[in-house]
DNA sequence: GACGAACTTGACATCGTTGTCACGGATCGG
DNA sequence: CCGATCCGTGACAACGATGTCAAGTTCGTC
C-alpha cells in the first residue's frame, strides 16, 4: 500500500479510501490511485485491515461437514457458498468424518483464522466447548444435526418424521417384518431416524422383538456385509429401511448380489443419484441438502447483521419419493 | 494475548513462545501460560502473526473447482483437504461454474486473504492474469485443465488418450456411426476429449462427415434434449461417446426414455455413481479425481517447501471400465 | 570460586491497514 | 463579502502478533 501511495503521489490513507470505495475522494485522485494499484498488481490485505477495523470482520466463514466428498455435504456447501460469494465472503470447508477429534481440530483451525461465523455438522457428543466462542459473539449455525450442550441456531431434516413416513409406507404395503439398517448410534440423526422407525413400528402394533435393527454401519461396505448376512439369516425381513445414503447403496448392492431386489422391499433415507433408473427404482425419503444450506447461511447472515433473537431450530421437511423398491409386497 | 500475559504474570513475548511451541521456555512458565490461555479461551490469531512473521505464511490455501457439488470436485477436494489438515493448513473452496467472471472473483477473494497457494480449475481462456501473483511467489497448481498463457504445474487426466480408448472400444465392437456428445468447446478438457475421439475415428478410416458431434451441453437437461433429438433423427448413431459425467447421465436418461438403452451403445468419460447397477451397466473411462487431488497438493507442498524446478504437468491415467453399455453391437 | 556459555525472559519496533483528527481550500447562504 | 459548512487529504496511533536484542539467571568447568 505504501508503494501504491508513493507511486500515485498521495498518502496511504487516501489509497485505503480508494481501495475500500469510501466517499469523498476526488475523481482525479481515485483514477491515479487505481492506476498505480493496477500497475503494481496491488490487492488489499483484508487481514491486516481487520486488525484495526472496528467490526473486526474477516469476511470469512468456516463450514464443517461430514465429508466434502459426500453429495449431501456438497449440495449444502454449494448453497452456502453461493450466498456467501455475493457478500464477498470466503468459505473454509473441512470434513470431520464423524470423528470428534478431527472436528475439534478443524474448529480450532477456523477460530485461529478468526472466521466471522461457523456453520457446522458435528460428531462430538456435546458442543459445549463452543460456549466461550459463542458468548464472544461468533454466530454458530448447526446443520444436519442439532447441537447438544449449547443453545444455538440449527437447520435439520425432520429425521424422525421422515423415518416414520418411510416405515409407514412399508407397513401400508403389507410388511410386518421390517429391518432397520442404520449408521452409528453415536450420531444424533441416526438415533432420531431409528426413533421414528421404532415409533411407527410400535403404532402398527408390531412386536419389536420380531424385527432386526442393525446399527453402526459407517460405510457402503459395512452395510453390504450386514445386509448380506441379514437376508441370508433364518428369519429374513420382507422389507428394509436404510437410514443413510451410503447404507442405502450398500443395501442395494447386497440385495442385487443375492438376486433379491424384487423380493425384498427397500426404502432409503436420503436420495441417491441415479437410483431412479435402477430396476427396481429406489423409493426414498429425500432430504433437501441445498435448502438446508440456504437456510443456514440465511440464519448466519441474520446473526451477523445483528439479529439477537433467541436461537431457533428450523426443520426442513423430507419428501417420500415413490419409485418401486418400496412398493414390493411381502411374498 | 496481552490478557493472557497479564494473567500468567509474564511478558507477551513469552506467551507467544509458548503458544508457538518454541524451545527455551521453562516448564513452570509454560504451564502457567497454558493455564491462563485455557482460562481465557485464548486462540492464536494467525493473521496478526503473519504481519510480522518473516515467512508471511497464512497456512491457508485456495481451491477453485467447477462446483463443490460435483462428485469429481468433491473427491479432489477431499484429497487436498486430507493432506492440508495434516500440515495445519486450512482450505478455502470455491465453485466457478465454468464462468470466467466467477473465477476471477474467487481468485481475487483468495488473494485478498493472502493464501499461500492456489490449486485451480479454470474457465478463463487464459490465466495470464495470474502472472504477477506467480512471480510474486505464490505457487499455482492447475488441476483438471492445463493452464494457458502461464507456465505452471498442472495435474490432469489423459483426456485425449481416454477419449481415444473409449472410441476405439466402440469401434472394436463394430460401430462406425458413433456420435460425440460433449461439453462446451470453450473448455480445454472438452476439446481434448473431442480431439481424442476424432483422431481415433480418423485412424479407423471413418469419414467424419458421417458422424454427429454435439457440443456445448452444459447440464444433464441439455444433454437429455440433445440426445433425444439425435437418436430420433434420420441417421441415428449406433453408439454414443459422452465426454463428461453430467452429459453421460443425460444420455442415459434419454436412451432409457426412448427404450433404446439396449440398442445403442454408450461409453462415458468419467465414472458415475451407481452406474454399475443399471441395466445395462454403463461402460466408462474412469478418471481418478482423488489421485489428481493428491498429486496436486503434493506438488503444492513441494513448491511451498522451496522446490524451484521447472513447472511440470502430471498426467493421471484414465481406466476403461467395461460394464455392458459399451459392448452392445450395432444392429 | 571465577568465568564463560547457555538458558530464560521481556522491552520495543514493526508488519499493513484503518480510525481519528486536524488542516487547508472550496462552496454556500445571508 | 464574511462566517459557517463541507470536502479532500494526510499524519499518526493502534490493532495483535513476532523478530531482535539485551539483560538477568543458571549451570558447568577448570
Amino acid at each position: 500500500m505504501k508503494n501504491v501511495a508513493a507511486l500515485a503521489g498521495v498518502g496511504i490513507k487516501t489509497v485505503s479510501r480508494v481501495m475500500n470505495g469510501e466517499a469523498n475522494v476526488s475523481a482525479a485522485t481515485t483514477a491515479r490511485v487505481n492506476e498505480a494499484a493496477a500497475q503494481l498488481n496491488y490487492e488489499l490485505d483484508v487481514h491486516a485491515g481487520n486488525l484495526k477495523r472496528l467490526d473486526r470482520r474477516s469476511r470469512t466463514l468456516g463450514l464443517l461437514v461430514g465429508s466434502v466428498a459426500n453429495p449431501f455435504s456438497g449440495a449444502m456447501h454449494r448453497a452456502v457458498e453461493d450466498a456467501a460469494i455475493e457478500r464477498g465472503i470466503a468459505v473454509f470447508a473441512s470434513s470431520m468424518d464423524d470423528n470428534p477429534e478431527r472436528e475439534r481440530l478443524s474448529v480450532t483451525a477456523f477460530l485461529r483464522r478468526r472466521v466471522d461465523g461457523l456453520i457446522l455438522t458435528t460428531a462430538t457428543s456435546s458442543q459445549g466447548y463452543l460456549l466461550p466462542e459463542q458468548s464472544h459473539g461468533t454466530p454458530l449455525v448447526f446443520v444436519d444435526r442439532a447441537p447438544v450442550g449449547i443453545d444455538a441456531d440449527a437447520v435439520v431434516s425432520d429425521n424422525a418424521i421422515g423415518a416414520a413416513t418411510a416405515t409407514r409406507h412399508l407397513i401400508e404395503h403389507g410388511h410386518r417384518n421390517i429391518a432397520y439398517v442404520g449408521d452409528s448410534h453415536a450420531l444424533q440423526t441416526a438415533r432420531e431416524r431409528r426413533r421414528g422407525f421404532q415409533e411407527e413400528i410400535g403404532r402398527a402394533g408390531i412386536p419389536t422383538g420380531d424385527i432386526a435393527q442393525l446399527e453402526d454401519l459407517h460405510s457402503e461396505e459395512a452395510a453390504f456385509e450386514a445386509v448380506t448376512r441379514l437376508v441370508a439369516g433364518e428369519h429374513p425381513p420382507t422389507a428394509i429401511f436404510s437410514s443413510q445414503n451410503l447404507v442405502t447403496v450398500g443395501a442395494i448392492r447386497a440385495l442385487r448380489r443375492l438376486g433379491l431386489q424384487h423380493r425384498i422391499a427397500l426404502v432409503g433415507f436420503d436420495d441417491v443419484e441415479l437410483s431412479d433408473l435402477l430396476e427396481p427404482a429406489i423409493t426414498v425419503v429425500a432430504q433437501n441438502p441445498r435448502r438446508i444450506g440456504e437456510l443456514a447461511i440465511e440464519r448466519m447472515f441474520a446473526r451477523l447483521d445483528g439479529d439477537h433473537s433467541a436461537p431457533s431450530t428450523i426443520v426442513v421437511p423430507t419428501t417420500l419419493i415413490v419409485r418401486g423398491s418400496g412398493e414390493i409386497r411381502p411374498s
